[in-house]
Formats: structure tokens, C-alpha cells, sequence
DNA sequence: TACTGTCATAGTGTATACCAAATCTGCTCA
DNA sequence: TGAGCAGATTTGGTATACACTATGACAGTA
């Protein structure tokens, strides 16, 4: 996901501590669910398989719990989140409205060097729709939404929308592999990088709007087939 | 501020962590200013103030990072944040964006009781204005603000907005003691509640915005202030 | 004076061991 | 089948130890 080894501070290079090698290590599992939601997680075989002690293991579960990928309870062990579709439906009501006023503060100022970026992902995203593994077109995706929100250069909003879609991010993979949708995705995409480069704040806010609304729509459609499907749809347990 | 010493889950209360207890008391600590902005914490020197152990001092000080009123940096000892002017309109930005979509849904289902709740708390701000000391009428103000965007029913869009807003408390609590503002701000705090009497979501939108903006506007004024005034403005040292 | 390098001290990050209290699990019995 | 119980697990918290980093004072130098 991401290569985070290192961390920057005025200019010098300071490692991550452990724990959040830690935290990084099991985020990438939940988000790609080798730890699927509901599982449950135990500290003291988790802290094993990794090789470290209780210490961080507890402090990286405890980062996780914060970001809302798994479920903490006091005295009970920590589950790996899993939350109902109106869950997350509002968590993409609130992640639509960061990213949108994201899309709208760019337009104003995105550098050229922001837009070509954009636009070579969005011509990547078209290779890899048609020839490519689905994991790449999903990276490249989340990777052309972050940037534009990072083009808006307020780090709040940066990290409020990097943390919203932290939680979004196992349902947006999955979203992603009904390949169906993806051309209409694709022509969104495009129409919010046409925006950009107009410099027209307006409408690049409603487009990436109108995305996240359809983006919001085909989570709903994914969720009411895996449960009227096979009954494996996500499990009860809370989000903390 | 909160009273918070249980939890629900499931209807069952269970009692908060020591962890969660220790981060809220110093919570306040930094939010009321008892800890300064800039000031150096120490683990050990804090865990035997409060009488705890490192581990649960150590998970609260990592709470409050999350939270952003503390930094945090591998190896080196926390210092409560101070974070220029510059952080704080970014922060506001952010915070304005959410609580006036907040108003907004809270316009289309807000219950009579909130009304209610809502027009309290304005009549008892109007007394606390003219007789009642000024951490009575800040915490009056706070409620006000909180109440409408939890009238939104959106959890994630209420924690967000939590979030954000402990970021700004102690600046807020500031901006509160120039009361030479109130008479502007109690004028506004009344036409938003008229909007949600209406149901007009537009407006109360419009009116949390105008309302917010005019927050940034005294709290730059505020700051500029003290910082050509005796140089005592907010310390270097960044906000993790 | 101003700058630079050294060094002891202080403080965090991590490992370990241990205990109390809560939870979980499987069994028994109705 | 389901309620209730007891023992095994597991977490929350304490205490301690130690390596490694940062910090600040000091001495030496230009």
C-alpha cells in the first residue's frame, strides 16, 4: 500500500517505531482481508506471528481502533471491523463532502505537474481496466482520489480524508472488482481531471460528487447480493 | 466538560479504561490551558502525578496525538500542540465544512425536544453574557454548536466534528473571552436556530458558514494581537 | 564571541513477568 | 434445546530492566 518505512521531520529521517511497523503490517491485512470482518484478533498470537512483544502489538491495535479498523471493547478481544451498509453509507456521505470541497479548493490552484500526474493515472487506470490485475486499477484509483484532495494543499482535510477512506477502503475494493461499472467510472474520472484543468471549482466539486454518489450506489447494489446471496454478508459487531 | 466515566455497549455500562480516564483528565488539562501550548510532557513525571503506570499513560498520550492536541515524535518527549494561525484556519476550513453540512441535515429531521434544547441553551448564553462568568457562557457555545451537528444523526459526520473541534477548543475558549464579539455572535447563534425552526436546510447552512467565518475573523484578530502585543503568541513546534 | 564536537544524563521504545478481573468455552443438567 | 456453571483464556494494568536516542552542558577551537 504504502511504502511507509520511514517518516519525515525537518529534513532528517527518523524510522517508524515499531509499533506502527506494527499497525502498518495488520492495516494492510484488514484493508486487503487477510483478516476478514469480524475476525477476531489475539494479542498474544498475533505479537508471536510478528515476532514482537505484547507492548506495540497493544499500541498498534490501539492505532487501528482510532483509524476504526477494528473494534475495540475493554476487556474483550479486538475484532476486525465490520460495519452495516448504513455504516458505511454515511461514512461516504461525510467522505464525499471532504473530498468534494478537496476537488474544489484544487481547481483553484493545482500545479501543472498535479495534472499530468492525474491525468497518467487515469490513462493507467485505462490499460489496466482492460489487460491488468484488479489490485492495480484499485491502487491506481485511490491514488488518483488522494491526489486530488492532497492538490487542495489543506493538510486537515488531507488527513480527515485519508482517514474517512482508511475505513472505506476494504469497500471500495470490493466495489472495484465489479469490473461492470468501470467504464462509467472511468468517464467520471475523466469529466473531474476536465474540471481541474479548467480551473473550474464548481463543477469539479459537483463531478466528484456525482461520483461518489455513484460510488455509493454500487456499494449498495454489492451489499444487498452478498446478502441475499449466500448469507455471507458482513457480520453484526459494532465499529467502535 | 464531558462527564464521561462509563460507556454503553449493548445496554450494559462498563466502566472506561484507566487508559480513557488519564486521556480525558488530560484532555482538560491541555483544552482549559493548565498545560500549556508548546510545553514538554514527560511519561514517567505525569504517570506518577496521576498515580498509573506508564502503560496506560502511554496509551492515553497516544490518544491524545491521534486527537491532535498533543505531538508526537519517535524518541522524543510529547509537547502539548501550538499550532500557528495558519493551522487553525485550515483546521477552522475543515471544521466550518462540517458543521454547516451537519446543520444542514439537522434542518430536515431535527426533533422539537432539540429545538427546544437548542433555544435553552441560547437564553441561558443571553443571561451568562451579561451576569455569569466566561467558562459558563464557552461551554454554553459549545453545546449550542454540538447539539446541531448531533441533530444530523450522522455518527461519523458528530466524531469528525468532535474531533476537530477539541483540536480548536483552546483557541475557541480564547476567541470567547473577547466579549466584545458576543452581541454579534448571539445575534447569529439566534438566526441559525430560526433556520432550523423553518426546516430551511440552505439557510442554516449558509448561516453556520457565516457564523463560522466570523469565528475565523476574531480569532485572527486575537492572534495578531497577541502576537505583536508582548510576543507571547504560540510557540514554534508543530502539531504532529 | 561564535562555532563545533564530546559526553553524561534523561527519556522513550521495547521486552518480560506477573496478577486481577473479565470474558469465553465447553460441559452438565434440566 | 437451553440455562447455568466452572475452569481455561485473555485482556488491563503494574513493575522492572535495558538499549538506543535526544538533549543540554561543557570544553576546545577558531
Amino acid at each position: 500500500m504504502m511504502p511507509n518505512r520511514t517518516e519525515y521531520e525537518d529534513g532528517r529521517i527518523i524510522p517508524l517505531t515499531l509499533s506502527a511497523q506494527v499497525a502498518d503490517r495488520l492495516r494492510n491485512w484488514v484493508l486487503l482481508g487477510d483478516l476478514a470482518p469480524g475476525e477476531v484478533l489475539v494479542e498474544r498470537v498475533l505479537s508471536e506471528k510478528l515476532g514482537v512483544s505484547r507492548t506495540p502489538m497493544r499500541e498498534a491495535l490501539q492505532m487501528l481502533g482510532r483509524e476504526g479498523l477494528i473494534a475495540i471493547t475493554p476487556n474483550r478481544r479486538p475484532r476486525v471491523a465490520s460495519p452495516g451498509l448504513s455504516d458505511i453509507l454515511e461514512l461516504l456521505e461525510v467522505h464525499r463532502l471532504v473530498e468534494a470541497h478537496g476537488a474544489r479548493l484544487a481547481a483553484k490552484q493545482i500545479s501543472q505537474a498535479a495534472l499530468t500526474d492525474l491525468q497518467r493515472l487515469l490513462d493507467e487506470m485505462e490499460l489496466s481496466g482492460t489487460r491488468r490485475g484488479e489490485l492495480e486499477f484499485f491502487e491506481l484509483d485511490m491514488a488518483f482520489h488522494r491526489q486530488i484532495v492532497e492538490a487542495s494543499g489543506n493538510a486537515t482535510l488531507i488527513e480527515t480524508h485519508s482517514h474517512l477512506n482508511a475505513r472505506l477502503y476494504r469497500t471500495r475494493f470490493l466495489s472495484t472488482q465489479t469490473i461492470s461499472g468501470r467504464p462509467l467510472m472511468q468517464a467520471q474520472h475523466t469529466q473531474i481531471l476536465e474540471a481541474l484543468r479548467a480551473r473550474d471549482a464548481d463543477r469539479a466539486q459537483a463531478r466528484v460528487e456525482e461520483h461518489l454518489h455513484q460510488l455509493g450506489r454500487n456499494i449498495t447494489a454489492i451489499f444487498n447480493e452478498s446478502k441475499q446471496g449466500k448469507g455471507t454478508g458482513p457480520q453484526p459487531g459494532k465499529t467502535s
